[in-house]
DNA sequence: TAGTATTATATAGCGTTACTAAATAGGCTG
DNA sequence: CAGCCTATTTAGTAACGCTATATAATACTA
């Protein structure tokens, strides 16, 4: 095999899983959530409060994007802003209530359903695929510094 | 390791992963596509003609979405639509020769980007990650027709 | 064969995403 | 303190993505 072959077979399926990762159709929820906005919510679940800047950079967005974003999620009331110190200028973002009750019900299928897949590999499997995959985000978190 | 903790680190370090396959930064092209477009242009060129319906698919939209993106397409000259035979009603999409022109120049710093991040693995640790992706993909699928 | 149901795509409308440009306020440095 | 940089906001615009609807083609059934 080519090596410009298997490295197109991992693009391909890279992007098949991701889609999954990011379908609505894969949680089967029935709420007005975009995709996006259900992703940024439950990064802030699961990682806390965190400020524009840095959803932004995380999304790989601009922070303009992002504030908007924010705005909408705002006057759904599924998140907060809130100032920060010691530097005024930045923003806090922050999960409601309402917000959180939100994740928690929808992640819980999702989640399942990623297991179902997941659970095929034994664990040490499982610690090998993570570690090929921890080992491709390094090398390209290094080459986009570049 | 918990399986929840392996499935969490395996879903960040997908996402990151994308995010990279999806940055325009990553192939640091001056060109006025968007990621959508660059990555639909480029699905195309790999594969060759396409349906609409098959499109949409692909990219998990709607077809009436993937209609209006080749519409934007069209009027740029880089793909063009044709009848189809057996079904009259199918339409294929294709490339136009601009259309290759353009992904042949930017395709290739972005595999080369691609490409020294996945060459750290072995023959057969790539072979082996593309086993595990594989597998997943197969599951995942599955698990959608449910 | 006629009528009905289904399917592939197109079109329009609307909210969201994502960018650029510009602005404001805060922070840093010489 | 002035100038420069930074974090976020606001506005404008094109593209994305959905729903609703329409049209034409195909498939199915009595």
């Amino acid at each position: 095999m080519k090596n410009n072959e298997a490295l197109e077979q991992f693009i391909t399926h890279m992007q098949t899983i991701n889609r999954h990762l990011r379908s609505k159709v894969f949680d089967q929820q029935p709420d007005s959530l975009t995709r996006v906005q259900w992703l940024l919510l439950r990064h802030l679940n699961r990682n806390g409060t965190r400020t524009i800047g840095q959803l932004a950079v995380h999304l790989d967005v601009r922070p303009s994007t992002m504030s908007q974003m924010i705005d909408r999620l705002e006057k759904s009331k599924l998140v907060y802003r809130e100032s920060s110190q010691p530097d005024a200028r930045v923003k806090n973002v922050a999960l409601t209530e309402e917000g959180k009750d939100l994740i928690k019900r929808t992640e819980a299928l999702w989640m399942e359903a990623l297991n179902d897949s997941f659970d095929q590999f034994t664990k040490q499997e499982q610690s090998e695929l993570i570690s090929y995959m921890e080992r491709l985000t390094v090398q390209l978190n290094k080459n986009m510094r570049n």
